[in-house]
RNA sequence: GCCCUCUUCGUCUAGCGGUUAGGACGCUGCCCUUUCAAGGCAGAGAUCACGGGUUCGAAUCCCGUAGAGGGCGCCA
C-alpha cells in the first residue's frame, strides 16, 4: 500500500519547532517511500481561532521545503482538508456510531462534574465521565431531544477489558478500560473533538502512519476502539518522543525561542534546522551529523527514531548552522548577511568582501551587528592586557615597538589592499627575524580592541582603511 | 490520586549477551603559522539512574525502586 503521511497542524499563530519536527518526519518518511505527504488543518475548537494563523502554516512549511501534496490550498482526492469544513462528514460518522449502540447523547451540562464514588483512596483528579447518559433509555433520550435540550455525543466504552496496540516506536502499548471514559466525539457546537476528528480523518485520507507527538499516547486505546467500532483498518502508530528545553520541561513558548520564526530571525538556515531537528530523536546509525535535506530524505527511516526526550541546544544548532553557512555559495552567504548588517556597516564598507571573509566565521548570523562594530567605532578602552599574548611571546613592551615599526613601514604606502599591506609587514618580520605572529597578533589588537575578531588583521587594515588604521595603530602606541 | 512512558559523558546520541562503552556539540591542549579565529590532531569527561535476579559472561534479558516526562478537557 502507498505511504500516505500526514501534518496535522492547529492553527495557533506560530510554528512551534516540535511541531515542525514531527512534520519533518511525516514529511520525510513520504517522500522516503515516495508517498503523499498531507497537510490538513484541525481548526475545530472555535474557541481558540487565530486570525491569519493558517497562513503562518502555509508559509513555514515553504520556507523549509516540506512541500506537502494534498492540502487545503492545494486540494487532493480525500478534501477538504480543512476540518471545520468537513462537519457534515463527521456527524455522518458520529450517526453511524449512534446507530451501532457505540456512542450516544449526552445531555449532562458542561460545568457539571459528575459524582464519583466517594471513594476514600480517591485523592486529587478524578477519571472522567462517569457515563450516566449512556444508562438512559430510548424514551427519555425521545423526551430530552423533543425538549430541545442540547447534547454531545459520547464515545460508549466498556469499561471491562483492556486495548493493546503496537506502537511503531515505544512498541505494545496496553491500557486497562477502567482506566478510559466515555470521550466527547462531537460537541454540543457541532464540531468534533479531535479524539473523533483525527480518527474519521485519518482513515478517509487514507493515512497509513500517523505520526504525532507522545501526548497521544494515552489516548491511543480510545482510537482504537474507534477503528474497531467502524471496522476500519488501523495505521500504523508513530509516537514521538518530546523535545524539552534546557531545565528539562517541555519546550514552551514562555522560556526563549520555540518558534521557526524565532529561529529565522536569528538568521538560522532552514535547511540547518531541518537537519538539527531530525537529529532530536532520530539517528541515521552512521557517523553523519551534516544533512541537506535530501541526505535526510535518502537517510531517514522510522525503525531509527529514539523513545528518550531530547533536550534542545541551541549551541549544537549554531554550530550545524555554521556548517551550513559554510557550504553556501558566497552570494548566498552574503544575500543572508545582509538582512543583518547595521546600516552604517553597509554604507561604509564593501560588505561583499566583508561578507566573504566572515562566511567560515559566522554560526548565528544575529552575532552579525556585535561581530562588526568594532569596525565602526574602536572602544578606546580595551584592556591593555590583550596585547600580552603567551603563544606570539608578545608583552606590553614587545607591541608598543613593533606597533610604531609598523607605523613607520605603513605610514608611506601609496596603495593601501592586501597586496601592498601584507607585504609590507611581512617585510618587517623578515627583517626583525621574527615569525609574523608576532607582529600580526599586536597589529589585530591595535586595529580592533578585541581577542578575537571575525577575520585577520590584514583584512581588518583594509577594510577601515588607511587613514583610520593609522589612527587606530597611533592610539595604541599612546595608550601602551 | 490513577494510568502510560522514558533513563548511556554537561547536551544530542551509537550500542541490541563478550567493545579499551564509539561519534558529535561544548570544554582543554597541541599543530599549522598570512594572523586571533577557522581547519587538523589529541585529551579530559559515562561506576551505562539505583537494587536484585537470569547467565560462564549484562549497558544490553527479567523483576523491583527512584527520578523525570506525558495522559486523565465540550484543547489539540
Amino acid at each position: 500500500m502507498a505511504v500516505r503521511t500526514r501534518f496535522a497542524p492547529s492553527p495557533t499563530g506560530y510554528m512551534h519547532i516540535g511541531n515542525l519536527r514531527t512534520a519533518l518526519y511525516a514529511y520525510l518518511h513520504a517522500r522516503k517511500s515516495k508517498g503523499k505527504f498531507v497537510l490538513r488543518i484541525e481548526d475545530t475548537d472555535q474557541a481558540r481561532l487565530v486570525a491569519d494563523s493558517v497562513k503562518v502554516i502555509y508559509d513555514s512549511l515553504a520556507v523549509t521545503g516540506l512541500e506537502h501534496d494534498e492540502g487545503p490550498d492545494k486540494g487532493g482526492p480525500v478534501g477538504p482538508y480543512v476540518q471545520s469544513e468537513r462537519r457534515p462528514v463527521y456527524k455522518e460518522y458520529a450517526d453511524k456510531l449512534l446507530a451501532d449502540g457505540h456512542a450516544y447523547r449526552c445531555f449532562c451540562e458542561k460545568e457539571q462534574k459528575p459524582e464519583q464514588p466517594a471513594q476514600e483512596e480517591h485523592e486529587g483528579p478524578i477519571l472522567g465521565y462517569d457515563g450516566r447518559c449512556g444508562k438512559l433509555s430510548a424514551g427519555e433520550v425521545e423526551e430530552k431531544l423533543a425538549k430541545g435540550l442540547p447534547y454531545v455525543i459520547r464515545q460508549k466504552i466498556d469499561r471491562e477489558g483492556k486495548t493493546v496496540f503496537k506502537d511503531f516506536v515505544y512498541g505494545d502499548i496496553e491500557v486497562d478500560h477502567k482506566q478510559l471514559d466515555d470521550q466527547i466525539l462531537l460537541k454540543r457546537d457541532g464540531y468534533p473533538t479531535y479524539n473523533f476528528a483525527n480518527v474519521v480523518d485519518d482513515h478517509l485520507m487514507g493515512i497509513t502512519h500517523v505520526m504525532r507527538g507522545c501526548e497521544y499516547i494515552s489516548s491511543t486505546p480510545k482510537y482504537i476502539l474507534l477503528y474497531r467500532a467502524f471496522g476500519w483498518d488501523i495505521p500504523e502508530h508513530i509516537h514521538l518522543p518530546h523535545i524539552l528545553n534546557a531545565d528539562g520541561r517541555k519546550l514552551s513558548k514562555r522560556e526563549g525561542s520555540v518558534a521557526l520564526s524565532d529561529f529565522l530571525g536569528k538568521g538560522y538556515l532552514p535547511e540547518a534546522i531541518l537537519n538539527y531537528i531530525a537529529l532530536l530523536g532520530w539517528n541515521p546509525g552512521t557517523e553523519q551529523e551534516f544533512f541537506t535535506k535530501a541526505d535526510l530524505i535518502e537517510k531517514f527511516d522510522i525503525a531509527r527514531i529514539g523513545k528518550a526526550p531530547a533536550m534542545f541546544d541551541e549551541v549544537k544548532l549554531a554550530w550545524l548552522n555554521g556548517q551550513h553557512i559554510k557550504a553556501l555559495k558566497p552570494e548566498a552567504a552574503h544575500a543572508l548577511f545582509l538582512k543583518f548588517y547595521p546600516e552604517k556597516i553597509v554604507k561604509d564598507f564593501d560588505t561583499v568582501k566583508l561578507s566573504g571573509l566572515i562566511q567560515g566565521k559566522v554560526e548565528k548570523p544575529c552575532d552579525i551587528p556585535s561581530m562588526t562594530a568594532f569596525l565602526l567605532a574602536l572602544d578606546g578602552n580595551y584592556a591593555t592586557e590583550l596585547f600580552v599574548n603567551k603563544k606570539n611571546k608578545t608583552t606590553l613592551e614587545s607591541c608598543k615597538a613593533t606597533l610604531a615599526d609598523l607605523q613607520a613601514a605603513l605610514s608611506p604606502l601609496a596603495a593601501w589592499n592586501h597586496d601592498s599591506i601584507y607585504p609590507a609587514v611581512s617585510a618587517y618580520a623578515e627583517a626583525k627575524a621574527s615569525k609574523i605572529g608576532p607582529v600580526m597578533w599586536p597589529l589585530r589588537i591595535a586595529l580592533s580592541g578585541l581577542a578575537v575578531t571575525p577575520t585577520g588583521a590584514i583584512e581588518i587594515a583594509e577594510l577601515l582603511g588607511k587613514e583610520e588604521s593609522l589612527r587606530r595603530i597611533a592610539l595604541a602606541i599612546a595608550r601602551l
